[in-house]
RNA sequence: GGGAGUUUAGCUCAGUUGGUUCAGAGCAUCUCGUUUACACCGAGAGGGUCGGGGGUUCGAAUCCCUCAACUCCCACCA
């Protein structure tokens, strides 16, 4: 066979994941086998494939991979989530490119829209997955919103409802003026931000006095009920029991006092605006205040506001502060930093607003699951890395309840109906509905009755999602979800802890009694060179495909996971996505080599290399063993590293190097033979991580069998028989010699002789071909006296010469072996001050003690060598 | 305001219970090399007082205190 000397992933990544996909090793059914799931993060359904996406399920596929060749039954369920929010926006704004308004569509007539959207471009990131090599059941693809997945949603509501942990209230909720819906808290992210702090001028009634309000929000005023002062505040006492007039506005508002005001802020006064301050709601309750909705959903003023009616909020402030400017109603403005909410999905600055939603209990949730928080606190689902526990813990013992309802019809439609008169029943469908009302004693006909308008949250269908996609809400005792369930490993992101890796631990507790995965492995974010985080705007983030199809799938896997540590952010560059491509040459090129070799029987040269062979075998059982522990700890960047270490530098550079017949030499058949027996078992070890140019390879040496099994299903090495056999340290005497060559400029090829003395002259002689081949010297003698011509160098207890046949300058050996000698004598000193240091030989350990004196001795010995050196030298 | 975390070679990071074979790896850098597996390469080399200071100990990158810088999460300061 003749393969080029470059690899070339493209044609080859293609062939394998075809022949994957039709030979079916993807897919999964029960069976006798262990089960080893993971059920991929859904992206959403509109998504196009980012480098995050490229990490994470990088990681999965490894995962998966790997325990489908330990001979488990692996089952990586892929999916897609609706992502309501962003959805419908992207719809809307499809629409309004074709000149069609969402309000003038019907809800059906919307939706419609909607999955003809999703039909169109619901499975693009999916497709993109595969390029990638993802090695998921696509036949159990699922979306959040097919059937029975919605199903489960709202038999879940349901259930939660008539239990009491979901209600309908009116509170002070988020509110996203640009998707016109509320959200929950976690939806809602703070940004600090630069604001004006604005000096409002309010005249006290009955006198001339005005007092003077700090507020960032000015264009709320026409929402103010009160003003409030600390009952402890010397400056206002005066004012107690006055009222004052809302500049522009010229309403009377009274003067109010609470101990919840800060003297220190400002001027210590606050302006009481219940509607859209969730502390001026709790005051105005407090005080019995009215309440004054002055914002219109789309955020413009309401006309009940009186003023600017109809303005953008933010227009609106410009305009009142200019307003007042002219009414010299600001005594000042000064600028402040203050932290302002945003949508995480339209990144719209966050009203809050008074409004009546649905809301799961939490904090009772959570009392009736304790295993919610213990089960992640004892380790039985683990984190990785450990310290996110902290915040997990953090979050839950502070969870406020959990706004569950939103404006949007893109999701599932809540299953509460609404009877004339206000009553609500929740039910699955209005005939169900009906009977509800007519045993609550309320008289209605199915024709009076109304389904709420809103959808479900969609991270309240994603917290079902372990369970959901193995049907598990709906028939809770079928065989999938006996068998599947709980998963082996999710694998995400640390933003999403709270949205999802809580919920889903909370819902598979409830719905199951058992927890959804047994690890959860975060991802850091991935960031450019900078730091700075991968977005579009920035333009820093690479198309994935392109780099695909630019260096190959395998090495884009490489690149990405080479320095991605769990929880770590990953700094991508480039450099590392070509590390990932020369890595897959340097493969491609062993394994050219090594199939290139022409055989022959030769005895004598097998013998002479059987030592190279024992050396190797013991290198890459010790990798192996190396390897499984990072498994364990989920440290798959180590875990990479060290197949990469055996790789290039044990197998290439050594190993390869030492068995390497001379050009157009033959090489003896059993030494080929187990040279591809190493190979294939590294390509096996290798496989999961650069899963399609292993596959390659392994064709390309095992194809001709006829019970040929292609290598995702091979099984994976295993370390039966621990070798513990120390080899001389050959590598470190190779590279003394090769250094002094090095030094006296003789090239890599020029024959040389060497003298090696040492008191182990058997060892060193079992290595004896090794290192004549990997230094091309012609002989060694061993405790040879030398005539002037060499230059000499300590390699552990060794002392090599490499004789040269020209004159050396004396005075620089001498020189050299000198302050050798300086620094072992210092290093000889300090070890003895150890030794004789009564407290250290009492207070050691044995071992440690042992191996101080080991290293006491070796120095000495040195020393004494290199004396002997000094003196040859100096007569 | 509360909580968590980080600070080790130019860069990205390992360093389990304190013991100089723990001061490491990869990349980058420098020198040499067009030796037929690979220049997407080979050989070799240089580089860190382990953020600063103090303490415990026979001994600290590793434990304690303190200072400094940075990061993240949570939170209703107008």
């Amino acid at each position: 066979m003749a393969l080029e000397s470059k690899y070339n992933p493209s044609i080859v990544e293609e062939k394998w994941y075809q022949y994957w996909l039709e030979n079916d090793y993807f897919s999964s059914v029960p069976d006798k086998r262990e089960p080893y799931t993971i059920v991929i993060p859904p992206p959403n359904v509109t998504g196009v494939l980012h480098m995050g996406h490229m990490l994470n399920n990088t990681i999965q596929d490894v995962l998966i991979r790997k325990a489908r060749m330990e001979g488990k039954n692996a089952c990586w369920v892929p999916g897609t989530d609706h992502a309501s929010i962003a959805t419908e926006a992207k719809v809307v704004k499809m629409l309004a490119e074709k000149g069609i308004a969402k309000k003038d569509l019907s809800r059906t007539e919307f939706l419609d829209h909607a999955w003809q959207w999703k039909e169109k471009y619901g499975g693009i990131i999916l497709e993109q997955l595969k390029k990638l090599g993802a090695s998921c059941d696509w036949k159990r693809t699922k979306f959040t919103m097919d059937d029975n997945m919605s199903a489960s949603v709202i038999k879940v509501f349901i259930s939660l409802y008539n239990e009491g942990l979901i209600y309908r209230g009116t509170k002070i909720v988020n509110w996203d003026p640009e998707g016109k819906t509320t959200l929950s808290d976690e939806e809602v992210k703070h940004k600090e931000v630069n604001s004006n702090l604005y000096y409002l001028k309010y005249k006290v009634l009955g006198t001339e006095d005005y007092i003077e309000v700090a507020t960032t929000r000015p264009e709320t005023i026409m929402g103010d009920v009160a003003v409030c002062v600390h009952p402890n505040d010397k400056r206002y006492q005066h004012l107690k029991g006055k009222e004052v007039l809302i500049p522009l506005v010229n309403r009377a508002i009274p003067i109010i006092e609470d101990e919840y005001i800060d003297m220190d802020f400002g001027t210590g006064v606050l302006k009481v605006t219940p509607a859209h301050d969730i502390n001026d709601y709790i005051i105005g309750q407090k005080h019995q205040l009215p309440i004054i909705d002055t914002l219109n959903d789309d955020g413009t003023i309401a006309a009940i506001a009186g003023l600017y009616i109809g303005l953008d909020r933010f227009e609106c402030r410009k305009a009142i502060a200019r307003d007042l400017k002219t009414a010299s109603l600001i005594s000042k403005t000064e600028s402040i930093l203050n932290s302002i909410g945003h949508s995480e999905r339209t990144d719209a600055v966050v009203e809050q607003k008074i409004s009546t939603q649905w809301f799961v209990d939490m904090q009772k949730f959570i009392a009736q699951n304790p295993d919610v928080l213990d089960a992640v606190m004892n380790d039985e689902i683990k984190f990785y890395p450990p310290k996110l526990k902290n915040t997990y813990h953090h979050w839950l013992s502070n969870i406020k309840d959990w706004n569950i309802s939103r404006q949007l019809w893109w999701g599932q439609q809540i299953p509460a109906w609404y009877a004339p008169n206000g009553d609500f029943v929740v039910a699955e469908n209005a005939e169900k509905a009906l009977k509800s009302f007519i045993e609550k004693g309320i008289a209605v006909s199915i024709n009076d009755i109304k389904q709420d308008e809103d959808v479900l949250d969609t991270w309240f269908s994603s917290w079902l999602w372990p369970l959901s996609v193995f049907d598990g809400i709906n028939q809770p005792q079928n065989e999938d979800v006996k068998y599947y369930y709980p998963t082996q490993d999710l694998v995400t992101a640390p933003e999403i802890i709270f949205f999802w890796v809580a919920r889903m631990i909370m819902a598979g507790y409830k719905f199951n009694g058992k927890p959804p995965f047994k690890n959860v492995y975060f991802t850091g974010i991935v960031r450019d060179k900078q730091r700075r985080k991968m977005s579009k705007s920035l333009g820093n983030s690479p198309d994935p495909l392109d780099l695909i199809a630019q260096y190959g799938a395998d090495s884009i896997r490489m690149g990405t996971l080479l320095c991605a540590p769990a929880g770590n952010d990953i700094l991508f560059d480039i450099s590392q996505i070509e590390q990932g491509r020369n890595f897959c040459n340097k493969l491609w090129n062993a394994f050219r080599l090594i199939d290139s070799w022409e055989t022959k029987d030769d005895d004598k040269s097998y013998q002479s290399l059987e030592i190279a062979f024992l050396w190797f075998n013991k290198q890459l059982y010790k990798a192996i063993d190396e390897i499984e522990q990072h498994f364990i700890n989920y440290r798959l960047s180590d875990a990479l590293m060290t197949i990469y270490r055996l790789i290039w530098d044990d197998f290439c550079s050594w190993f390869l190097e030492i068995i390497k017949p001379n050009y157009q030499d033959k090489i003896d058949e059993r030494i080929k033979r187990k040279t591809q027996d190493f190979f294939s078992t590294i390509i096996a070890v290798l496989n999961p991580f650069l899963p399609f140019i292993t596959e390659e390879l392994h064709y390309a040496l095992n194809g001709h069998l006829k019970n040929y099994t292609p290598l995702i299903i091979s099984p994976y090495p295993k370390n039966i028989a621990q070798n513990t056999t120390n080899f001389y340290d050959f590598k470190s005497l190779v590279s003394e010699i090769r250094n002094l060559r090095n030094q006296k400029q003789i090239s890599p090829k020029t024959p040389i002789c060497l003298i090696i003395n040492t008191m182990q002259e058997d060892v060193l002689k079992q290595f004896e071909q090794v290192i004549l081949k990997l230094t091309f010297a012609e002989n060694i003698l061993y405790n040879a006296i030398p005539n002037t011509m060499y230059v000499s160098a300590m390699a552990g207890k060794e002392e090599v010469l490499l004789l040269l046949n020209q004159e050396v300058s004396k005075t620089d050996e001498i020189e050299k072996i000198n302050i050798e000698i300086v620094y072992l004598n210092g290093f000889l000193k300090s070890v003895n001050a150890k030794l004789n240091n009564e407290k250290f030989v009492q207070n050691a350990n044995e071992d440690v003690v042992e191996k101080e004196k080991q290293k006491r001795d070796d120095a000495a010995y040195k020393i004494k060598v290199l004396q002997h050196s000094l003196f040859m030298l100096q007569n």
